[in-house]
RNA sequence: GCCGGUGUGGCGGAACUGGGAUACGCUGACGACUCAAAAUCGUCCGCCCUUACGGGAUUGUGGGUUCGACUCCCACCACCGGCACCA
């Protein structure tokens, strides 16, 4: 094994004057980082005149194995962006807290007994001198955690907004319910049928629960990523979809036997014709409304039964195998036909959750109909011929079926935009979480709890255990659930489900501005200052939840006038995932998890940040390797000696080696500070690793080295600080200004010019990058080996590219 | 099934707006230094033919556009991610 601190840099290379200290990263970075510390070189000032930027890192859960690659990705990429910008003169704020409420906590809590405030205050201890370690330029003055009364306080003085806006309300309903985790669950938070957390399969649960009303939001939420061209369009087009918008009509059916409609939702409209039965959901409300004259009632409950207690999972697993119950007794009648006697069934196929929770079925163009249809031997009716024109559709025959989309709507129904989007639900039925600032009250219902009485302190319990029964541990605690009613001041009961964890992340970018403001969640002014966060680094996994929660809590504050910007972050920069070094995913069992603590203490951390950009594009996922490390090391040592060695020997005595330099250097600038605007982290990389064996043997000037120090500071800043001392730099590389570049010096004065015969390449010349066609030709047809391959044959056509090549068509 | 992304040497990857494919790094080979090894430094290193000079094919596959295609168009294959009975 390369161990990096066996090797003697100080005797590398042809000999040369002695560089006495060798590079040690262990003593270098701890004094640099004790050093941003005390100076306090990263905290940004609220009230600067230089133009601002906000940097944003999704703020981790600080959980008991502390931080791991996955957090070292997009930090250091923050980082990097953020040490740039103030390079650049921007007034940068690069915050970081703690996303301190959850689970794993809470687990914790009940296995081995610590309260989770406990472990949790460790956890961020911890989670703190790692990030510390890694030279990280966060503004620490700014931390929160989302756990300090001070904080949530104003978490839930958010939800009471929401609630007094008629956005957040309290239902009876079925719910996904993780039986594992004993809690209800948000529908973003259910993937592929299983929990997003704990992977077990979600069950359903009728229970009283909290909902926000996000789907009100659903066209704003839609509309805003049209005002937000600086998201990548995946990660839009995700959330599109999430959200799914569909237009339609909505179309009553009437059912004979009754005076009851059947409302249901169709994007297709203009197969009115075609419908040969209806289908409800097995939780729709009109077989409970009508179960006196359905014959079969007793079939009917006992599908329903079975039904509902199916996962979602095993619903998914019989895909294309339909069931259903037919409700013998009633019939619909088909709008436009009176004579048309359509059957009802009920059928797991169709959801409630979705349109009216009733279908009309089309079984001759909608795929699950027909296989519904096939199996229980129903009609099937051609509406729409291979021309596109109605048919069987009695006065609307002939008609295109776009515009019979229309005129069919008009005259039987009504149009209706439809979203996939549900509400969010919004209670956990767990301890380690905020309170919901609610009361009930036997006389009075629901009444929030008044701000001044803010924060609902969350109560220290014995048991953490959740119950399981759909109450939180909270509810055990009676001297905390007792309490007056804030109206009529008569004994009454604290609400005891908690929020989901998505809660405190959905404002924390606010109160970053302004993180000790006693009287309000964020002062207008400091709002005014900072937001909207310039970029936002993070994960694709976000994209529907956490993202789209916290663009709807804007949204709302937004609106209420709380909030300036109405999108809370301008640009998205999603990253790859890290993987092991056998290509899958990290995890425990597979014990393919590579620790960075394990890692920078043996390489350094500006080695380990450097390998992290190095090894791939930011957007695509990485296999960790420790193989590749060494390479980006030899280049720091190489570095180290370069500097070292021109800080003894005296400067350059010709003008031009110091050209060469100069020119390197001034190309180094350019490229590195346009690959780090264009988030091409590897690129910046392989272009300072250039740069050195490019100068290596080069005297500079220490102007020259402190320029190079300035770009390497982002990345390797410890390093770098360290070497700038060295040569007699007095301040941090951070108070220093991004190098111009002149861009006479990044022109070659001689460029490989290349000639090809049939666009094949045949020769290479050096030329002045400006040279004419007449010019290049003159020398090109003159070149033995062109005139050779020429001879007998016909020139066809030239092709000249300045700078670049001519190609030379010809025939034989 | 639908939506999105990716495919380049032994490996990670680079390539501007259509103009030298394989930068940079790892691995490997040889050499210098050394008593020796490590480290360091130097040279070389995708494939096929050729002792060499040189030549040929090559960016998942097949076709097309073009003087010229990793890059643009069409079809297909493989892998990754998201959604998944959304009417």
């Amino acid at each position: 094994m390369n161990k990096p601190n066996s090797s003697k840099a100080t005797k590398g290379g042809k000999a040369g004057p002695k560089v006495r200290k060798k590079y040690n990263h262990k003593t270098i970075e701890a004094k640099w980082q004790e050093y941003w510390a005390t100076k306090k070189t990263f905290v940004a000032s609220d009230t600067s005149k230089k133009p601002k930027k906000f940097i944003l890192v999704e703020f981790p859960y600080p959980s008991g194995y502390g931080l791991h690659m996955g957090h070292l990705r997009p930090y250091t990429a923050g980082d990097v962006y953020s040490k740039f910008m103030r390079l650049k003169g921007f007034e940068t704020v690069f915050p970081m807290g703690w996303d301190a409420f959850g689970l794993p906590a809470e687990n914790f809590a009940i296995k081995h007994g610590v309260h989770p405030e406990v472990s949790t205050k460790k956890n961020v201890a911890n989670a703190k001198k790692q990030l510390q370690s890694w030279g990280m330029s966060f503004d620490w003055s700014r931390e929160v955690n989302t756990t300090d009364p001070d904080y949530y306080k104003w978490t839930q003085w958010i939800f009471l907004q929401l609630y007094k806006a008629g956005l957040a309300y309290e239902a009876t309903g079925l719910i996904n319910w993780c039986p594992k985790d004993k809690t209800g669950l948000a529908n973003e938070e259910v993937q592929g049928g299983v929990c997003e957390r704990c992977g077990s399969a979600v069950e359903k649960k009728e229970l009283r629960q909290w909902y926000l009303r996000i789907t009100n939001y659903a066209e704003k939420l839609l509309a805003g990523l049209r005002h937000l061209p600086e998201w990548p369009e995946p990660v839009k087009l995700q959330q599109e979809n999430w959200i799914g918008k569909s237009l339609g009509a909505e179309i009553d059916f009437h059912i004979a036997e009754t005076h009851e409609k059947l409302k249901v939702f169709t994007t297709r409209p203009d197969t009115l014709f075609g419908v040969t039965f209806m289908v409800v959901a097995p939780e729709h409300p009109v077989i409970k409304s009508l179960s006196s004259r359905i014959h079969n009632i007793k079939e009917v409950n006992e599908y329903i039964d079975t039904a509902l207690q199916r996962t979602e999972i095993e619903r998914g697993a019989d895909d294309k195998e339909k069931t259903g119950v037919r409700l013998e007794g009633i019939h619909a009648i088909l709008p436009g036909d009176e004579a048309r006697e359509i059957p009802i069934f009920v059928a797991d196929y169709v959801l409630f959750g979705y349109g009216t929770g009733a279908i009309m079925a089309v079984p001759a163009n909608d795929e699950r109909d027909g296989a519904f249809a096939k199996k229980y031997h129903l009609p099937v009716i051609q509406v729409i011929d291979d021309n596109g024109k109605l048919i069987n559709s009695r006065e609307f025959n002939g008609e295109d079926f776009e515009a019979a989309k229309k005129s069919i709507t008009a005259r039987f129904g009504k149009g209706k935009i439809q979203y996939k989007l549900r509400d969010w639900v919004f209670s956990r039925q767990r301890y380690w979480g905020e309170p919901i600032p609610i009361i009930h009250c036997e006389q009075c219902g629901v009444v929030p709890v008044p701000e001044k009485d803010l924060p609902v302190v969350l109560p220290k319990v014995k048991k953490y255990l959740p119950t399981g029964t759909g109450e939180s541990p909270l509810a055990g605690i009676e001297s905390w659930v007792n309490t007056k009613c804030p109206k009529c001041k008569k004994s009454a009961k604290r609400e005891t489900n908690t929020m989901p964890q998505w809660a405190g992340s959905s404002w924390y970018w606010l109160r970053y501005t302004d993180p000790k403001n006693k009287k309000i969640f964020a002062d207008k002014k400091r709002l005014q200052r900072w937001t909207p966060v310039d970029i936002y680094f993070g994960g694709m996994e976000h994209t529907t939840l956490h993202l789209l929660y916290s663009r709807f809590w804007n949204q709302v504050l937004h609106d209420q006038k709380l909030v300036p910007a109405s999108e809370p972050y301008d640009k998205r920069v999603p990253h790859g995932i890290v993987l092991g070094p056998d290509g899958d995913k990290m995890s425990k069992s597979k014990g393919n998890v590579v620790d960075p603590a394990v890692i920078s203490k043996q390489w350094g951390s500006d080695t380990m940040r450097m390998y992290m950009l190095f090894l791939g594009p930011h957007g695509s996922q990485v296999a960790w390797n420790d193989q590749g490390i060494i390479g980006v090391r030899r280049f720091l040592e190489r570095v180290w000696v370069w500097v070292n060695q021109n800080n003894v020997k005296r400067p350059a005595s010709s003008v031009k080696v110091a050209h060469d330099v100069e020119k390197a250097l001034h190309k180094l600038v350019d490229k590195v500070g346009k690959d780090i605007e264009s988030f091409s982290f590897n690129t910046t990389i392989s272009a300072m690793m250039q740069f050195i064996s490019e100068v290596k043997e080069l005297p500079a000037s220490k102007e020259q080295l402190r320029r190079f120090l300035i770009v390497l500071f982002p990345f390797a800043s410890h390093i770098a600080e360290e070497l700038n001392h060295i040569i007699g730099g007095k301040k941090s590389l951070q108070n220093e200004q991004w190098p111009e570049v002149n861009k006479r010096l990044l022109k070659e004065d001689l460029v490989d010019f290349i000639v090809q015969i049939n666009g094949k390449v045949r020769e290479k010349i050096q030329l002045p990058p400006d040279a004419t066609q007449e010019q290049a030709e003159s020398i090109v047809l003159n070149l033995q080996k062109i005139k050779d391959t020429l001879e007998g044959r016909q020139m066809v056509r030239k092709i000249f590219v300045p700078g670049r090549l001519l190609n030379l068509v010809v025939k034989l």
